[in-house]
DNA sequence: CGAGCAACCTGCATGC
DNA sequence: TGCATGCAGGTTGCTC
């Protein structure tokens, strides 16, 4: 379900019902997601307070007195805050209860997220500590950007997609900032030229900031916290557009497997 | 070390 | 209607 807008949103949908609250008590129904969920949160969490919510990359860091707890939402994952005794439903596999009688209910069919708990500063933790820069820093210019593809011959797409690099990049706004910027998913990350980067960072940091600011990209089942669907989706001009003329020239949109990802491009604007 | 790709899961659309 | 197939927003970790 999410790239980074999608992450951010349900982050901002949060802030104002969990900061302050205080966890009651954790129910894990089902623990085994990417890794599995640490046993010792049912002991580690109650009675702890939600001091902060962050995002980095695509991971969402609920910092409470006592640690961190780290959501990913992989695939399917989907947050939502609800009164505590809402009826359960398949793939509800965690409730985090909190003492005012709502819960954050994490669920995730296909269990390609996580929940995961550190003590330490969350920078620390191994899934965070070698992630590249946040797309929407100041650290993410066309100088850097153009040092680390000068470094690979992969393809491009591959390359903004790779978290050490940049994270938050998914397989949507990949296949969109390319196209505005005018670029081939398959040009090597070494081909491209100064102003090239420069470009596409730009792309990707306008996609993305547009993204967030229509609450996320609905395909199927993203819902912002409050239930409501993301607006982005009708701003897409390749991803999903295969087959449909170019909004730009009108050359027909065209895919291809690329990673294992199918890509969608236009042949005439993007070379 | 970089690059390619299998794997982790379920649901849904499609075609026979 | 039923079944097989392919595809889906992500990421790690295995091979070569």
């Amino acid at each position: 379900m999410p790239e980074l807008p999608e992450v951010e949103t349900v982050r901002r949908g949060l802030m104002q019902p969990l900061l302050g609250a205080i966890i009651e008590r954790i129910i894990i129904r089902q623990s085994r997601l990417r890794w599995p969920i640490p046993l010792a949160l049912t002991d580690c969490v109650p009675q702890q307070r939600i001091l902060d919510l962050q995002r980095r990359g695509k991971y969402l860091l609920l910092i409470t007195t006592a640690g961190t707890l780290i959501y990913h939402l992989g695939m399917s994952g989907q947050l939502r805050v609800i009164a505590a005794d809402s009826p359960v439903k398949k793939h509800d596999h965690v409730d985090l209860v909190f003492q005012n009688h709502t819960c954050l209910r994490l669920t995730d069919p296909r269990r390609f997220g996580a929940l995961l708990w550190t003590t330490a500063a969350p920078q620390l933790h191994p899934l965070l500590a070698h992630l590249g820069p946040e797309p929407l820093s100041a650290t993410f210019n066309a100088a850097y950007l153009y040092s680390v593809l000068q470094r690979h011959k992969q393809n491009c797409k591959a390359l903004i997609m790779n978290s050490k690099i940049v994270v938050g990049v998914g397989n949507i706004y990949a296949t969109e900032a390319l196209f505005h910027a005018g670029i081939h998913p398959t040009r090597a990350g070494n081909s491209l030229t100064k102003q090239q980067c420069m470009a596409l960072v730009t792309a990707i940091k306008r996609v993305l900031k547009h993204a967030i600011a229509k609450g996320g990209t609905t395909l199927k089942d993203f819902i912002q916290a409050d239930g409501k669907p993301g607006y982005f989706k009708q701003q897409l001009f390749v991803y999903g557009q295969h087959g449909h003329p170019c909004q730009r020239c009108q050359t027909l949109i065209e895919k291809l497997s690329l990673n294992q990802r199918t890509t969608a491009y236009c042949p005439t604007c993007q070379r």
